[in-house]
DNA sequence: TTGACAATTGAATGCGTGTTCAACTATAAT
DNA sequence: ATTATAGTTGAACACGCATTCAATTGTCAA
């Protein structure tokens, strides 16, 4: 992470606390991954495909009813959602049925649930 | 969700797979705040800061220095943050110490790093 | 009261990204 | 072969947002 050098301009700065909280950091690599995971479940419209898609395999068309939206918006975010390993495709003539491809996307919306309810 | 108009253009819909998913399907408001708070975390900066608060409370010095940051742009994301109630802080002097308030946070983390171990 | 400093805030900027639109591919049926 | 349709793809547009910069607030010390 930083280096040390005078990126803050304070003096009373905890250096233990800094020193030992750097030793404890992950890797650079990790963070990144850790947040681009968090992203892709970030956002409306993908939360509702991968909570259709915790119930049932289903084609573009289907997924695009379920949600009202267009073949296209939804193809291009089950493109996103393929791309980062989370969800998985199958052709069958001319239709192409989704799926997750990761198990641990329902504990992500436990915790999540859990979250929110905790909130209120 | 939809209602069912003529959002999509295709015949060969499954409709009973359709119908029994828009039954199971939460509200609006739930998949918005799910979205919301995975947004929160999806963002690498973010993520970092989390981490370190799980270790430690921290003032805003301290954790810049940690990041590598400016004190500005810290500020900024502790205000979001704040704001969306997964991080509380605590003034003592010029300092303000914040620290999480929210104990899922450290289950999120767990989950994710899960996935990603899985993925590699 | 004045100066120093931790922290916040608002405006501006630049970048990433979700949806739409149109064109295209691939498969099935006639 | 031709037509219809499920799905993909790329470009364009609009919008959101993370960081920077400058100004400001609040607190402590002298």
């Amino acid at each position: 992470m930083s280096k040390n050098e005078f990126i803050c301009d304070c003096n009373i700065i905890h250096q233990e606390i800094v020193d030992k909280t750097l030793k404890n950091m992950l890797d650079e690599d990790t963070f990144n991954k850790l947040a681009e995971f968090f992203k892709i479940v970030g956002d409306t419209t993908r939360v509702k495909i991968l909570f259709a898609l915790d119930q049932n395999e289903m084609c573009v068309c289907d997924i695009a009813n379920v949600l009202g939206m267009s073949k296209s918006s939804i193809s291009h975010q089950l493109g996103t959602l393929r791309r980062s390993g989370i969800v998985k495709c199958r052709k069958q003539g001319k239709e192409v049925f989704y799926m997750l491809d990761d198990n641990h996307v329902k504990e992500v919306f436990e915790v999540g649930i859990e979250h929110i309810e905790h909130k209120k």
